[in-house]
DNA sequence: CAGTTATTTGACCAAGTGGTCAAACTGACG
DNA sequence: CGTCAGTTTGACCACTTGGTCAAATAACTG
């Protein structure tokens, strides 16, 4: 071994620890609303404990934004350029409707943040996200020029996307209130299947 | 004039100002992340004066939202019993997305409260919607009984409609972000109203 | 084992928070 | 003008919050 490997198993662990416990209480309560006190309490550390591994909430905050920035996009990046159009989109919709049921708390931190104007986010939504979204248009209506899919907006195409399959997640205390026994992950599936069909078939 | 007319012109316009107040700040903060300060700026009060007419922040959050909830369930309401089933969707997606466009505010607000996880809310979701959407569910599915409307799912349907719509409101900085100099909202009702018809346009 | 480094903690602090209170001010009305 | 309910405020308080620090403890190394 070298002089000192920056990262001991103690830091491994804990820091693992912690992020996991900081996902769980910013999304709850966003950041603002959430205290480092009860951060530590979540990941069973003494406050100065974790601000040892890290210095602020605020880099807490970051630490688990860009842990889950990457997830987040895989699914989008994931759409294949030379597949079946129909297929790949429906399988990006399918993708993201099982992040929304399987990481609920990655997809309401994500909501949290946006919806009161990601003031800690702004800087990679106009960079990373948006060059991803450019390209990606570019492949969808190359599509519809092909005769593919249905000619439609194809931002608004995403849009619809992202807000109905993260629905579920962030909005599950209402649709779970107003689903009563029935898990709305039945259903959802070939919900949102049957509307794509419909919606991008050409009509020719 | 009776002996005391228990609200002063002076109460009903502080009144108005706080609630004004109130809502914008909370819209960007969430309940937690909102301070009776900010709100006292912004409605340019000091603190105790604001104090005098809502007692408690909480009191004033709720003061907020049961002046929203009526306005924001009208469009569900309005849904006409005896109309042209898809003129009665699309008039009311329309409606839904105008609301968004006009009242954004509104829109965040609920979000920020359902995201996490609605505890000042759970009682009016579970009561109040709850019998609007069943009422309203019903009506739906003897549309689609009567083959005048696809038959799909009806709780899912109303699920996407408020996502598709809310989203230009709740997630509008990312929408503005990705979408440069057009505004989301010129394209938006065409996009609805074709996803909507293709949608629910009975096949035979 | 001793020495060194990494980890953990109790005690503490300054700033911010929701809320109180007595005192001052305002305005409508006889 | 006086008066009295209605309105406004500066000063204040108890509590929470993000963050610090010196000292204690555990872990690893030779």
């Amino acid at each position: 071994m070298a002089k000192s490997p920056n990262t001991t198993r103690i830091q491994q662990r804990n820091r693992a620890t912690i992020l996991e416990a900081a996902l769980d209480v910013f999304s709850q309560n966003g950041f603002r609303g959430s205290t480092v006190d009860q951060i530590a309490k979540a990941a069973g550390l003494s406050k100065p404990n974790l601000l040892y591994y890290y210095p602020t909430k605020d880099a807490i905050f970051k630490a688990v934004m860009s842990d889950l920035l990457d997830t987040w996009l895989d699914p989008l990046r994931a759409m294949d350029h030379d597949g079946e159009p129909l297929v790949e989109i429906q399988a990006y919709v399918a993708r993201k409707l099982e992040m929304s049921r399987d990481f609920p708390r990655e997809s309401r931190l994500f909501a949290n943040e946006i919806v009161q104007g990601a003031p800690r986010l702004l800087e990679t939504l106009s960079t990373e996200l948006k060059e991803l979204v450019d390209e990606k248009t570019v492949v969808i209506e190359r599509w519809m020029d092909e005769g593919k899919l249905n000619r439609i907006h194809s931002r608004h195409l995403l849009f619809s996307i992202w807000a109905l399959t993260q629905h579920y997640a962030d909005f599950d205390i209402q649709v779970r209130t107003l689903m009563g026994d029935e898990d709305p992950f039945d259903a959802a599936p070939a919900f949102l299947e049957t509307l794509y069909e419909r919606l991008l078939t050409p009509l020719n």
